[in-house]
Formats: structure tokens, C-alpha cells, sequence
DNA sequence: AATAAATATGGTAATATTTCGATATGTAAA
DNA sequence: TTTACATATCGAAATATTACCATATTTATT
């Protein structure tokens, strides 16, 4: 089909995986890496940094902004993103306290 | 397309986007969150809790399999699988380090 | 108001993903 | 070696994703 289904799992489950479904590209994970060295950055240096067209750039930060991992500040004639730090928090503590590692191996 | 461009990218940009991509989705999500809290289940009690086709759940762990986040065991009539922490170092110690924070917000 | 610059959106083609039912394969037991 | 059980694979349909070009929109400047 290539609908994923939610039915069924939980809000929280639902949540992170789309959040981390976002950070599960080249380009966007590329995005965030970015924004995490050069914090609130414009819009075309993002795009100058990938190997992609405008066009495709502009849609990948569309997801990210979506997903809340970015927000954008109009600021002149361009856009500023940056980092939704809570968001990125939450993947953090996600990853380290949601999810507990046995002891074993 | 739906074709990842993949070129221009750093390796590690790349081998993180597709682990992340393997997360990125509920039922492969759980299935991790579940090895967490049971180490070493058997396939049939992962089909159990998911709320999906037994060929379904079955490709999402090849998939995971595929970027090592898990390892399945052979034992008698069953397959036990279990976490590749090493894997899941990889994805913590990204998410904690390769991407810091800035101060600001 | 016209122009220019930056960014977003629409349209579309190619490919990927997700799901299921049906079937195949493997592994142990009778 | 048949049977039963567990898991994987096949085949197909529906939908999603990614990418690009072309164009629209927005915002500031002239």
C-alpha cells in the first residue's frame, strides 16, 4: 500500500517515529546538522550547503518545520531558520531514557 | 523520482539518514522498544504485539536486520531476535555528540 | 508601480514503501 | 516421511516520497 498504519500503536510511538522519519534523510538530516553549527541560518545558505535544487530544499525544510524539528523567521527579504530546540530535546530523551538498554548483550 | 540522492553527502550522513529512516516508522519503532524491555524475543511474540500481517512485521525486521539496529537467532523451531547495541550506540552517541547544541535558543 | 531577490508552490515522472494474502521454506516432532 | 509450526518470500495494489522545472508568491528596493 504504502500507507503506513497508526492505528493501533501509541501517540508517543506515532509521534517520535514520524520525527525521526524526517531525520531520516540525507538532505534534512544535512538541514540539522547545519542549523546545529550555524544556528539560524538563511534559507539560501542552507541551500547553497546541499546538492539539490531550490525547489527541493524548500519542501525538505517544509518537513522539518512540519515535524516542529525547525522554525523559520521572516527577517527583510529572507528567512531565518533555526533549531526548535524542545523538539530536538525530545528525540534526545527519547532515545536515551524512553528507551532503556538491557544490560546484556 | 523517490530516489534519495545520496551523492554529495558524507558517508556518516548517509549510514545515520538510513538508520534513522529504519526508525522512522511505528511498527519498526516498537518492535526496538519492545527488544528493549524483552531482549531476545522470539519473532512470533514481536507479531503478537503489532497490530500487522505476519509478512508484514517480517519485512520490517528484514529491515532492521538491514541496518543492523537487530540480530536474529536461530533456536529450534524459532528465531530470537535482540538488539545490535552496537547499533544503537551509533544512533545515541550521534543524536548526543556528532550534533551539539547551540547555547542560544 | 515596476523590478529584483528570496522562497514557496504546483505539476509531474520515477521510484520507494507499506500492506496484505498466498505460498514457500525451514525445522522439529510424530 | 508426513505433519505441524514458525518464519520468510512472492506478487500485487495503493499510496508515499523524492526530485526537478516552471511558475507563483512575498518582500524590499528603486
Amino acid at each position: 500500500m504504502g500507507i503506513t498504519k497508526t492505528f493501533g500503536f501509541s501517540f508517543k510511538i506515532n509521534e517520535m517515529s514520524d520525527i525521526l522519519k524526517a531525520l531520516g534523510n540525507p538532505a534534512r538530516l544535512k538541514i540539522i546538522q547545519f542549523l546545529m553549527n550555524s544556528p539560524s541560518s538563511a534559507c539560501g545558505d542552507i541551500i547553497e550547503v546541499l546538492p539539490l535544487a531550490q525547489s527541493t530544499v524548500s519542501k525538505h525544510l517544509s518537513e522539518l518545520k512540519r515535524v516542529k524539528l525547525i522554525k523559520g523567521k521572516s527577517k527583510g527579504n529572507n528567512i531565518y531558520y533555526s533549531l526548535n530546540i524542545k523538539t530536538w530535546e525530545k528525540v534526545k530523551d527519547f532515545v536515551l531514557t524512553e528507551i532503556n538498554l538491557p544490560k546484556e548483550d
